[in-house]
RNA sequence: GCCCUGGUGGUGGAAUUGGUAGACACGCAGGACUUAAAAUCCUGUGAUCAGCAAUGGUCGUGCGGGUUCAAGUCCCGCCCGGGGCACCA
């Protein structure tokens, strides 16, 4: 009897689905556990063989803990929302949802092969209308709150207004903008809309102006990957920066509570110093310089700077070129090539300025004034390597203290101030903090850790600055100029943003002809009229918006009531094990923490950390294929021939490429012929296509299908192979090869049961020491690899395992159910099927997980490694309660030892228990 | 550029706290079974040198230094790959 598979795990997906065997209840007797995986986009590649990594990894813990006697909550959904939809539907015409929903059929059916123990009746999908529902709904609670900075948390925004109606916001500075001050009676003068206009700079959503990449081409926003050297990935089109209203969530108000939270969670060290990075939190002061230029129109400035101790070191300003008063301080002389510049940085992402490794700037002809030193006259110069968005925007640059400021004075030769003594070699800037201040007036001779106390304090005494606290995570933005996301459930009337009522929700997406863009850069919902009379909101919420909360849903996903019943959400508690790649390190889950922290200080769960374990898989990472487009045309080059001339690389997909070699008639037509004028270079009567190893994804159109697999190798095969691949947490280019091994695997557990000819060979005799040796190695060795999450090393114990029962030709029941049971988790169906054979009780999903007795592994001696100098060199075996004093008289008699000694006095003689033994002469 | 992460045989990887580097597989080579193939099984397999062989020597965990009786593991400096950098999700 052969090892039929295909049989196998079809009778059992049956058997499962039937008795609803995942079907999990919020029995509150038995002790909880909630798995969860980062739930997908249903891209329309399907599933790709980097997406099952995590949840094969997810469904063995999950199935494990269930033979611990846990409930285990492990459920799946869609992230239905996004941008790919809606790229499809204006290219097709079909409507997002229904691709949506063709995506998720697809996704479904292929997860399914792969024999996940999801509760399927737990679903979400937050492009429904049920679900986006509640989207909107924590939306409006968080358009309704504003963070109280004396409580530290979020509270009603109706509190604040009768907070001002008393008493100003003397207490409660405003966060969006510090300068507004009024008192009780100012506020009781305001009007409506004034009121609104305040609160609006209070609220946690809010709405205001940012930049966008505009492609006036296209008539669209773009994200910052579709923007290529300048212009838009699809079509080359320039594309340049336009100010849009957007809303914003405040999460600025929460860093410190984002970076505390860090402290009781389990995400690895790298994991936090990402997010701590990403808030990037800072302290310095504030320092206002007044300018001097040709105008006088404006009187000063402010830079924030972390180092307040180096201002005498101060030999320029650089301030961000965006800022709108950049020209007003402009010296005549200066003034064209400030516009030249300006122009230059509009043309650039944010991501191309910062990554720049030239230096790029200019002189605007204008000075500030050192305040400690009104002899002291500051060039002023603009740069791209200073942001708008971070800090003021303006910079004090030091050269002597600075890596970046340094090499910036080289260029333009602004000559340099040393402060640091003989810590700077004129060559090199030293960021050191240790140094004692020179040419410094008043600071001379202090150390920089004091004098930064001391600049602080003067610049408050006289008026000019303050100690600050700067981070540099920015408020999210929250909104998008698309159709295909949830609606925000907001009208506008005379300019104020009004809430719908929570009983008109949910605001449904209206049905459209035509998916393109808005007049002007709105979005497409900005192109209906039964929306635009209504005067609703026209943007739309982002891809993370529906992702921020979903693991409350799956608590509680059929609720009509509430987004997840409080009982529910005590019960299931946070995520015990969240697993998901490091893609999402800062924004799908720094988001989904701010969520939560609101929810929580809003009363409605009672846990402000969402995951409290965080697994990070690593990438399955793709083969991916490229071809060149000689810049502005629509010219191929072969890859051997591009010789340095100016290309657009552009991906292409894997599947029309055999090896490197392009299928030029297929890539004609490929993405619905955007490509059929393209004309080939070729090398050898061949396009050879570039190869990268990257991150297996759609958009890089690498990806590779696990059906294929499944169909040829089995569920089981598969998922003990994506497994064997390596550590879970590593990232590692796909390769097929080598999955017959684990094939051959679980081909030769089953023939432990049966043999060609004789058919069932197992039996009820007694297992020997050996065999039960064999047995609790295994156990050990599957238990504390599983709980570490070493999911590989647990395949190859069960490999040694089976060899070594073969060897032993052990067909003994009392070995091999509990071999199976441990299987379970890896190999489901193949364990469930040799349980019904062997006539085990029950299904085998709730079998209890075997118990390891370390007695039966012990041993009473052992083979100890035997170094000369530090160099292995022999090998003996000693009894384990060996004293040292005898090893080493056996040890120092051995020949080999002898012959290495040879005669030279011994140094050392060093016995690690246990462990070794090595010899110093 | 900045932040994070990884680099071990031909390949994926193992070595859990500094203690026998290469477990377990893939591939390859040779053999058994077969008319043949597939499947299966057995043996060998880091490099290099000496030897008919048993065996033994030397080198070896990206590169260069260091700490230690002992370093893949710890420290310093570099090189290379991958991920993220705020509108891909």
């Amino acid at each position: 009897m052969d090892y039929n598979f295909r049989n196998i795990e079809q009778k059992w997906q049956q058997h499962w689905a039937k008795t609803d065997a995942y079907k999990v209840s919020n029995d509150r007797t038995k002790p909880k556990y909630y798995v969860l995986d980062m739930f997908p986009y249903p891209s329309g590649a399907g599933l790709h063989v980097g997406h099952p990594l995590g949840y094969i990894a997810s469904d063995i813990f999950a199935r494990y803990k269930r033979l611990k006697g846990y409930n285990v909550l492990h459920p799946m959904g869609y992230d239905a929302f996004g941008l790919p939809a809606e790229q499809y539907a204006i290219e097709h015409g079909i409507h997002p949802a229904d691709s949506t929903r063709q995506n998720i059929a697809t996704f479904e059916k292929q997860l399914n092969n792969i024999g996940f123990c999801f509760d399927w009746s737990r679903r979400v999908n937050t492009s429904e209308p049920g679900y986006y529902k509640w989207t909107q709904w924590i939306f409006l609670q968080l358009f309704g709150s504003f963070y109280d900075r004396s409580q530290q948390k979020a509270r009603s925004i109706d509190a604040l207004q009768a907070i001002f109606e008393k008493e100003g916001n003397q207490v409660h500075p405003c966060p969006g903008d510090a300068a507004l001050v009024f008192s009780a009676k100012d506020w009781q003068s305001y009007d409506h809309k004034r009121r609104q206009e305040i609160l609006m700079n209070y609220r946690l959503a809010y709405c205001g102006y940012g930049e966008v990449n505009w492609c006036e081409a296209l008539g669209t926003v773009l994200a910052n990957d579709e923007v290529v050297n300048g212009v838009s990935e699809r079509g080359g089109h320039p594309v340049e920066k336009k100010t849009l209203r957007q809303w914003y969530l405040r999460i600025t108000e929460y860093a410190d509570r984002l970076l505390e939270g860090l402290e009781t969670v389990e995400f690895s060290e790298a994991m936090k110093e990402m997010q701590t990075n990403w808030i990037g939190k800072s302290t310095g002061a504030e320092i206002t310089f007044k300018i001097d230029s040709e105008q006088g129109t404006v009187p000063a400035f402010t830079a924030y700077t972390t180092r307040p101790d180096t201002i005498m070191g101060v030999d320029f300003c650089v301030l961000a070129p965006e800022l709108s008063w950049v020209l007003d301080i402009s010296s005549t002389e200066q003034r064209p090539e400030v516009e030249k510049y300006i122009a230059y940085v509009k043309s650039r992402s944010e991501r191309e300025r910062m990554a720049e490794k030239r230096i790029t700037g200019c002189f605007t002809g204008a000075y500030a004034i050192n305040p400690f030193d009104e002899n002291k006259k500051i060039p002023i110069y603009l740069s791209e390597y200073v942001l708008a968005g971070y800090g003021t925007g303006a910079i004090m640059a030091v050269p002597s203290g600075d890596e970046r400021d340094y090499k910036f004075a080289k260029y333009f030769e602004i000559p340099i101030t040393n402060i640091l003594g003989d810590l700077f070699d004129g060559e090199n800037a030293n960021p050191t903090k240790d140094a004692i201040l020179v040419n410094s007036g008043m600071l001379d001779g202090l150390p920089m850790r004091e004098a930064m106390e001391v600049v602080i304090d003067k610049l408050q005494a006289k008026g000019i600055g303050k100690r600050k606290t700067n981070y540099r995570m920015r408020d999210a933005a929250f909104s998008r100029q698309r159709y295909w996301g949830e609606p925000f459930p907001i009208t506008w009337q005379d300019s104020v943003a009004v809430p719908l009522d929570e009983k008109e929700l949910p605001l449904l997406l209206p049905k459209v002809d035509k998916y393109g863009p808005g007049p002007g850069g709105a979005g497409p919902l900005a192109a209906i009229d039964s929306w635009t009379d209504r005067h609703l909101e026209t943007n739309t919420m982002p891809g993370y918006a529906g992702s921020s909360w979903y693991f409350l849903r799956y608590m509680d996903p059929h609720n009509t009531e509430a987004f997840c019943d409080p009982a529910a959400s005590t019960y299931w508690n946070q995520v015990d094990l969240y697993i998901g790649g490091t893609e999402h390190a800062v924004g799908h889950l720094l988001y989904s923490r701010l969520w939560t922290k609101i929810l929580f200080d809003l009363g409605f769960i009672n846990f402000q950390e969402p995951f409290k374990k965080l697994l990070n898989q690593g990438m399955i990472q793709g083969s991916s294929r490229f071809v060149y487009r000689r810049h502005g045309t629509h010219e191929f080059i072969s890859h051997g021939l591009i010789m340095g001339q100016q290309v657009d690389k552009i991906h292409v997909d894997v599947n029309i490429v055999d090896g490197v070699e392009l299928d030029t008639a297929a890539f004609k037509q490929w993405k619905n012929g955007e490509f059929k004028d393209a004309s080939f270079i070729l090398e050898d009567g061949k396009y050879i296509c570039g190869v990268e190893v990257e991150k297996m994804s759609k958009s890089k159109f690498n990806t590779v299908n696990p059906d294929v697999l499944v169909e040829k190798f089995g569920a089981d095969t598969f998922r003990m192979y994506e497994m064997f691949l390596g550590p879970v947490e590593q990232s590692k280019p796909w390769d097929t090869k080598g999955i017959e091994g684990v094939h051959r695997f679980l081909k030769k557990l089953w023939r432990l049961f049966f043999e060609d000819e004789k058919g069932a060979i197992w039996t009820d005799e007694v297992p020997t020491k050996a065999e039960l040796k064999v047995l609790h190695k295994t156990i050990q060795k599957v238990q504390t690899d599983t709980e570490r999450y070493s999911f590989n090393t647990v395949v190859s114990a069960f490999m040694v395992c089976v060899n070594e029962l073969t060897d032993l030709k052990c067909h003994k029941k009392q070995i091999l159910m509990p071999v199976l049971i441990m299987l379970t988790p890896y190999a489901p169906h193949i364990a469930a099927e040799l349980w019904q054979v062997l006539g085990g009780e029950g299904e085998i999903l709730d079998a209890a997980f075997p118990e390891f007795n370390p007695q039966l592994i012990q041993e009473s001696s052992k083979n100890y490694p035997v170094s000369i100098n530090g160099k292995m060199r022999t090998s003996m075996e000693f009894p384990l309660d060996a004293d040292k004093d005898s090893i080493q008289a056996a040890v120092l008699e051995n020949e080999v030892v002898k012959k290495w000694v040879d005669n030279n006095p011994i140094k050392k003689f060093i016995f690690v228990p246990n462990k070794m033994i090595n010899v110093v002469i």
